[in-house]
RNA sequence: GUCCCCUUCGUCUAGCCUGGCCCAGGACACCGCCCUUUCACGGCGGCGACACCGGUUCAAAUCCGGUAGGGGACGCCA
């Protein structure tokens, strides 16, 4: 076990968003890289906004993702006594004040700044003030220490220097006495002993505020790695309104975790010209130096790609438990039809998402109720007709058990009637799946079995007769 | 408005630190061809970028300066 101590922060305010795995999983894979320790932290100071539901949710998406953690999850909202203990300390060291302004006032004011181009700093009234009003209500503010300028050493982004005229005096306690983030994530981390703090982007701006405050506490500071945000296609931070950003919403639409992981993992990162990494490969080649100090756009179509890929490459046993749900959405029930193993087969190289693999997976349970009549069309009725009969004909008598052995049963068809392969294959396919696009025949008849896929043939040879 | 950050194909990125191997490589998407029993898979090929302007240098995607554009922060949210 090496000492380094990282920790993945959500605020329960919603379900873990891909941004937030993607974050997670980067300090998932330093830790298991260096033997360290993963920690999971629930920032929930915020009362209001804060949920059981999204607490869950959170958990549930990091544990389908398989990002497990080593320590925790702890939550903020137990640790109210050790943040007001703090606050006192700074209190009595004179590194913090009672700020008796009201949040009208102060907002009023910060407009007023911002409208004469100023910058929206807290200006510091009760700074020196000694009185305390009686029983009226108070925040505590942090005195940020003024003069110089507050630097530090991004892993990601390289050294960042911010000004001290810059900060301002934050508030750590709110009126109601509960703490604020910037001055919980300090004592959490300090007294978590993290060593390393990989977060968003846009938490940048509050680095040299903790900073001071880990001074002003006497905490050793930590190294901080921010990673650039994740956009929506039109370039702006990435939202609902760009599609789906719940990791479990991907989950549902038919995702594989390894796909999502793989995704996420290349977006700001890279190893040369990897695409393709498995867990063991990502923990090995993984470096923090290596991810990209630009935003980048979260884009579908290569998720898909992946998706495709571990699908293709994924165990048949394991893809038809986790179709299993996506079936049932589809009022579909396998009891009694073919081996969902042989189905999942014939559709692994087919398919994007599981969703689409159930879509395509339905004509093997439920025989087909109506024909694509444009395919059937093209062919002459007479020649159906003789299709049909002849195919009906083979099946019943072929001692064939698996696809090859039926693809060369209907090539030996060809072969008599002196038919194109098309001319056989198609209406079959019509048959046996109700349109054009399927496995290969002799795919669906070893699945379907025999039985059935002569009955499915003498059902669309009598619809045919019919007309 | 102020501060911070970012800028290589449509998108994800390699290369940039340690200038020449880069008239810039890979992947997704797109287009074409091949394979073929439909749809896919697969194979092959194509399209396509160093934001801009200056400077340094024999030589710049790579170093320096500026401009433009984008993002983030500025909360008794996290």
């Amino acid at each position: 076990m090496s000492e380094l101590r990282v920790r993945f922060a959500p605020s329960p305010t919603g379900y873990l968003h891909v941004g937030g795995a993607r974050t997670a999983l980067f300090n998932w894979l330093l830790a298991k890289k260096q033997g360290g320790t993963f920690i999971l932290r629930i920032e929930d100071t915020d009362v209001e906004r804060s949920t059981k539901e999204s607490v869950d949710a959170i958990l549930e998406g990091m544990k389908w993702l398989g990002l497990d953690w080593d320590e925790g999850p702890f939550y903020q909202s137990e640790c109210f006594d050790l943040y007001k203990e703090y606050v006192q300390k700074l209190l009595d060291d004179g590194k913090a004040y009672r700020c008796y302004c009201s949040a009208d006032e102060l907002n009023a004011k910060r407009e007023l700044a911002m409208q004469e181009g100023r910058k929206p700093k807290y200006d510091g009234t009760c700074r020196n003030r000694n009185d305390h009003p009686e029983g009226a209500p108070y925040v505590v503010r942090f005195a940020a220490p003024q003069g110089g300028e507050v630097a530090f050493d991004d892993l990601i982004k390289g050294r960042i220097a911010f000004p001290s005229e810059e900060l301002d005096d934050l508030i750590i306690q709110r009126t109601d006495g509960t703490p604020t983030y910037n001055f919980c994530v300090v004592i959490d981390d300090a007294s978590m002993r993290i060593t390393t703090v990989i977060r968003g982007d846009d938490h940048v701006n509050n680095t040299p505020r903790q900073i001071q405050l880990y001074q002003a506490l006497g905490f050793p500071v930590p190294q901080f790695a921010h990673v650039p945000m994740i956009l929506g296609s039109d370039k702006a931070r990435l939202s609902k309104r760009h599609g789906a950003t719940s990791v479990i919403a991907y989950r549902d639409m038919g995702f594989l975790p390894e796909a999502l992981i793989n995704y996420l993992v290349r977006l700001g990162w890279s190893h040369g010209d990897d695409e393709i990494f498995s867990m063991d490969e990502m923990i090995q080649k993984f470096d923090i130096n290596n991810v990209g100090r630009s935003a980048s756009v979260f884009n579908t179509e290569k998720l898909l790609w992946l998706n495709a890929h571990y699908i293709k490459q994924g165990d048949t046993e394991r893809l038809a438990d986790l179709l299993l749900p996506h079936l049932s959405k589809r009022e579909v029930t396998t009891l009694g039809g073919p081996d969902l193993m042989l189905v999942v087969n014939t559709l692994k190289e087919r398919a994007q998402t599981l969703e689409e693999m159930a879509d395509r997976a339905v004509f093997y349970y439920n025989a087909p109720q109506a024909y694509d009549e444009a395919a059937l069309a093209k062919f002459e009725k007479e020649h159906l007709l003789a299709v049909f009969e002849a195919v009906a004909e083979k099946l019943s008598v072929t001692s064939a058990v698996d696809a090859a052995g039926f693809d060369l049963l209907f090539k030996e068809l060809c072969t008599e009637k002196v038919w194109k392969m098309p001319q056989v294959g198609q209406p079959v396919r019509i048959a046996l799946s109700g349109g054009t696009q399927a496995p290969g025949i002799g795919e669906i008849v070893q699945a379907l079995g025999c039985q059935e896929a002569i009955r499915r043939i003498q059902a669309i040879r009598s619809f045919v007769a019919a007309r």
